[in-house]
DNA sequence: GGCTGCGATTAAACCGTTTCATATTTCGGC
DNA sequence: GCCGAAATATGAAACGGTTTAATCGCAGCC
């Protein structure tokens, strides 16, 4: 238990060395390397630390010895139950390890992230995990320069520069679409986000492969754009596939949310999901398997994004100078509910 | 931009003294307290901290003047939703002033709860903002006399000892009864969890209080408990209501999930929501606005729980001795949709 | 002209550890 | 019982800053 009363004096190595009868350096050994102090005078010491409640001071410990035992975590936004995934398998990574997590969100603003970076790097954190805002800004050579480690995590890096972790959202796309057409469909709609971003074009790309794939002309791929990747979003791109000529057989949409829209959209409209149309979304949020009509997905493994990407980080810290950078590509996996049953 | 070669020596306090030509005293000052040093010496300084690219150690800074610029985040899971709105407040707020986040997961273990406490406490955390596993750990005494400031987060604390921020369950309870009792109700199903939860007890005390303020029999409210408060959980207690030989004309569930899954019970049995029943949540979480009929609900302010939390940990780090705990009820807010519009 | 007072600057001590060269102890072997 | 090597233990320096007491320069004043 340990009490102390407020205010005493915090306990010091020095004090435990103290009560133990030994140097100071000995009690640093016996943290950090037991093994070269003999038991007896091991064990003494450890009693002093437990009789004290001594906690030693790691920021103390990182100044003289150049480690940190922190690591930095920079996403858009923590309340993006995608990233909220990915933090929490970062924290226990580094959990395993020991090593403290700094959240940081940057909103998409690439001051935001700067200034959150700047922050880390005050406190000389030993790696950072990180989502960033553009494709790899230049200030991540800062950090690395000032010593800290960086992985960037679900974003395609040209660059060998980094370690990466990401999702091939190519492969996504196909095998939601290679489904669809499985399905016995012909005529698919693509409801996209902005192809500006970097996922909805790659996944356009693999539904693209999957058309051509199966031998189909490339305009049984026709695609409706939407800026707002929203349940909103999703309805009025089903109001468009309503007013077209040709009713597609099947809809792929880039994200879950547009999905839910596009379902309840026709269903409004007397369509049956699946009887009519075949639906199949991505993310696999847990709104997709809990929708009336459960949803096919595409998921994305955020929680191993997250960890992996943070396991890296904590590899390339202690690695003894010769570190290869990684490039790790996880697989997307299509998980088929009633949206697109037959 | 400021580039470092690789390896190259970090800049620290001294190289920027000599460039600038003045002591290292003086570089301090003018990061601490720029309005100490002259003008033109000032301006010198800064010359050379850009030139160089110095970025001070916070850590070096924090060991000396016994300050520390991190606080502690503990809830018990990132990847609710709730919680994740109470840690973007708690970043915002503490990027404010540039204080770093560190976030841990408790996973409602106090075991686990208590290694992240461990590492807080060696990194001599300003403060700690936690949502405790149980109703107060000792532990946090603990760290309380290591000199880190406490803050409890939606929880209440019976003791006056730290300061707390919550949400009034049992107003939130009211508050949907009395809503439900508007709209004409007599016969209100109380769809609960675990009562040994403080929230659904509390919950349910404020729907009690609202039947008996309406001047109606204490069994004009009936319960179901449910021990998982799921969609699923939601569905077995629609049918429990079903089952009844007296149907409600109003369910009020302690949470959206809880409701979502009556709603779908209800209407796949041919009733009509809120035609036959109305239905009111708690959370307000998003599906509630995405349902299919969209969910009233009792929302919690989560964001400015973690926003107003983190402001009072920093302002009990910064408040010069005297400071009195303070103990903030956040108020819970009715949203109506479409579940219960008459 | 000497003294005071004040703002600006400095030098040295210090924060709590780790590190490392050095000192001391232990111990097997003869 | 002695020797040298191996095993342990030690003390001081160092990490990169902040803090404090002391110093410096200089204007104002009698």
């Amino acid at each position: 238990m340990t009490k102390q009363s407020r205010g005493r004096p915090p306990t010091g190595i020095r004090e435990v060395a103290q009560l133990a009868g030994v140097s100071i350096g000995t009690v640093s050994n016996v943290l950090n390397k037991p093994d070269v102090v003999a038991e007896r005078t091991r064990e003494r010491v450890l009693a002093a630390i437990e009789r004290l409640g001594f906690v030693p001071n790691r920021g103390a410990a990182d100044l003289r010895s150049g480690r940190s035992r922190m690591i930095g975590l920079v996403v858009p936004d923590i309340t993006n139950p995608f990233f909220a995934e990915v933090a929490r398998g970062a924290v226990d990574a580094a959990g395993e390890s020991n090593v403290a997590v700094v959240l940081c969100n940057s909103d998409q603003d690439p001051a935001k992230e700067d200034r959150y970076l700047d922050v880390l790097e005050e406190h000389r954190v030993a790696g950072v995990v990180i989502n960033p805002v553009e494709a790899i800004p230049a200030r991540l050579a800062d950090l690395r320069d000032r010593g800290s480690k960086v992985v960037c995590v679900h974003r395609s890096v040209k660059t060998t520069d980094y370690c990466s972790v990401a999702v091939d959202d190519v492969q996504g796309g196909r095998l939601a679409t290679e489904h669809l057409l499985g399905l016995g469909a012909r005529r698919i709609a693509l409801v996209n986000g902005p192809v500006s971003l970097r996922p909805c074009a790659d996944r356009r790309l693999g539904a693209r492969q999957a058309i051509k794939a199966a031998g189909l002309p490339a305009d049984a791929l026709t695609e409706v754009q939407q800026p707002a990747m929203t349940i909103k979003g999703g309805i009025e791109a089903a109001d468009q596939l309503l007013k077209g000529s040709r009713r597609p057989d099947a809809v792929f949409c880039t994200n879950d949310l547009l999905a839910v829209g596009v379902t309840r959209r026709l269903t409004q409209a007397g369509l049956s999901v699946p009887g009519d149309i075949a639906i199949a979304g991505y993310d696999d949020i847990d709104l997709a398997a809990e929708a009336t009509i459960p949803l096919t997905s595409v998921g994305q493994p955020k929680y191993g994004l997250g960890y992996r990407a943070t396991e890296l980080v904590l590899a390339e810290i202690t690695a003894a100078d010769g570190h290869r950078h990684e490039r790790v590509a996880f697989h997307p996996q299509l998980t088929v509910r009633e949206s697109s049953l037959r």
